[in-house]
DNA sequence: ACCAGGGATGTTTGCGATCACATTACCGCA
DNA sequence: TGCGGTAATGTGATCGCAAACATCCCTGGT
């Protein structure tokens, strides 16, 4: 793939490896891609020539003469957030399992519309065969449309990209568990510090906040905004422990709970004697969070992998082989205590 | 990229667009690799045709005969790791930044080092130019050579693909900033807490704290060992509370200071009246420990930006402006305080 | 012994772009 | 007016591979 190397140190081509092989090349194409119809000798003197000329298929020409690329494309936030991070994984291992490589575009949150589809359009020229978006996009832009009609694209949120369609990890059921532990401890009312409502995982979960509100008759009190980070979440904890009344806080995500529950500490009430918190997530440091986070997880790995395999399926016409429910699951540590008195 | 698609309904390729603009498609191409020689007239004609067809150039076609893929490389360890994440995210940054883009390969931590050739490979037949290891790979093995001798590679964390270069950043100053620290305090020694000794980075630093606690004449005590999780760094923190005289320890990561931290509260040992902590990355979280994290900052999208540039000079043959020297630095908060007594 | 059928392999063509080279158009200057 | 030189554009070959089609050979049934 270097410059177009001349003379007689070139990369090796199916047609030297044919030679050496004492074969056609198509013999050595259908060798390299697992055709039936090869005498196992033959595949055997291929695989030899193969070995000593340090063969490789040259990927650029065989998707250009194929039409198939095998390339899955993603697009994030260029954070360091957790989420991000394990998502990706779960994406890269699910496509290298199927024989798909993933090739990356980051976007700043909040970006423009125009720098998302200018990450689309150089995954597209990429050859990307499906896209997973990893970022709050609007689908509803005519210049989005186009591009999701022409390449099959999964938010890696949603199972498909009909508006209506389920959450791959229902975002209603994370805000319902959280309200319905802390109200099932005895408190009056739940706070919600609002993960970024750009969003559409902070909008879900306020939304759910709220409704799980009213289901027990509670007017949902302000929402405290947000925006994921750990900064974010120490303004509203001050915003928090400068209502007496607030017994419990549902946060947006575990990073923002960092935030939050240091303010609250720097300014006297404890947690969870004086307030308990239930966030999100579930990261690796929740666990070591002091007091340890109640929170609820997201199996944030599996989730790239399932938005991995919908879109292969998706590409290869292949049912989907149903993907086990994600759910979301309510991990109780040692942020949330039923209220004093 | 689709599967050889038929008929009029097909993408549209230089051909077509030059067609419509009324000229060569040779002249298409000139217009889209801004080739100098153009009359600005005819560039305007094919750019209008480009946009009417919706034409978007062929990467794979384009490389197949330029023989110039314009992609990058990384592999990393898939797991969440922050760094890994903000690595990443530079290296994106930069690549986009220079017309490349990047395709990741992920390996799990600890991999067999064939499992890295695999990666390797996989990237090298996608076209890679260059790969930027973000995992520590044996360099020296006759299987490795023969790939870095062939596409160039670099380490993230290491200036060059020398032996006995300089690291990007220097590792052995982050252990000497975090001893120096602790030791001016009034420290009389310095425990450890290793990151991976199977990774460079881990080794690195604790032959810097060894070196700096033998430059003032103290014999370091034992490395107690871990591997960067904060699991690890509770175990490691169970064992420290045994010792009734630690007062110092240097922990090879925040992520392990967490759990570190809380195993030492779990004892009885406040931090830092009783037991200082100095750690090492100052992620977002580090500030919103309790305490806050005394910590050594590395500046990963920086490393991830400059590993990136360098390659890509490499690759295009043009020097290397000389990326700014990346210092790790002290950033002192609530973890560390003078020895009691 | 002959033919049908299919497995194993070879030959030709084309994917979409760029490169090297050929050609044409145009300019200035003697 | 004619000539050289450069700017602007076109033509054919080529990159490495896979699809489609063609060919050959072997096997088994009658």
């Amino acid at each position: 793939m270097s410059p177009r190397r001349q003379g007689p140190d070139r990369a090796p081509n199916q047609i030297d490896v044919a030679r050496v092989a004492g074969v056609s090349a198509q013999t050595v194409s259908r060798v390299l891609s697992g055709h039936p119809n090869v005498r196992p000798d033959t595949a055997q003197r291929v695989h030899a020539a193969i070995e000593t000329l340090g063969y490789r298929i040259h990927a650029a020409a065989a998707s250009l003469a194929s039409g198939r690329t095998r390339i899955l494309g993603m697009i994030v936030v260029s954070t360091d957030r957790y989420s991000s991070a394990a998502l990706g994984a779960g994406v890269e291992k699910a496509a290298a399992a199927n024989g798909y490589t993933v090739t990356t575009a980051s976007v700043a949150d909040h970006s423009s519309s125009s720098a998302f589809i200018e990450a689309f359009d150089r995954l597209e020229r990429q050859g990307a065969e499906g896209i997973v978006l990893g970022v709050p996009v609007e689908l509803d832009s005519p210049a989005m449309r186009a591009r999701t009609e022409r390449t099959p694209s999964t938010r890696s949120e949603v199972a498909s990209l009909q508006p209506d369609a389920p959450l791959l990890v229902d975002q209603h059921a994370i805000g319902r568990l959280a309200v319905e532990h802390l109200l099932d401890l005895g408190h009056r009312t739940v706070w919600h510090v609002g993960g970024d409502e750009y969003w559409i995982e902070g909008r879900h979960r306020r939304e759910a906040w709220e409704q799980a509100l009213r289901e027990r008759d509670i007017v949902p009190p302000p929402v405290i905004p947000g925006e994921w980070t750990p900064e974010s979440g120490y303004r509203a904890g001050r915003t928090i422990a400068a209502i007496p009344d607030a017994t419990a806080v549902f946060v947006a995500s575990d990073e923002m709970a960092f935030g939050l529950i240091r303010a609250l500490h720097e300014a006297g009430r404890r947690v969870p004697e004086d307030v308990s918190v239930v966030s999100v997530d579930d990261i690796a440091l929740a666990a070591y969070a002091s007091p340890a986070l109640t929170t609820v997880r997201q199996p944030f790995e599996e989730m790239g992998r399932a938005a991995a395999l919908r879109l292969i399926a998706h590409i290869e016409g292949t049912d989907a082989d149903e993907v086990s429910d994600l759910h979301p699951e309510l991990v109780v540590r040692a942020s949330t205590a039923p209220p004093r008195g």
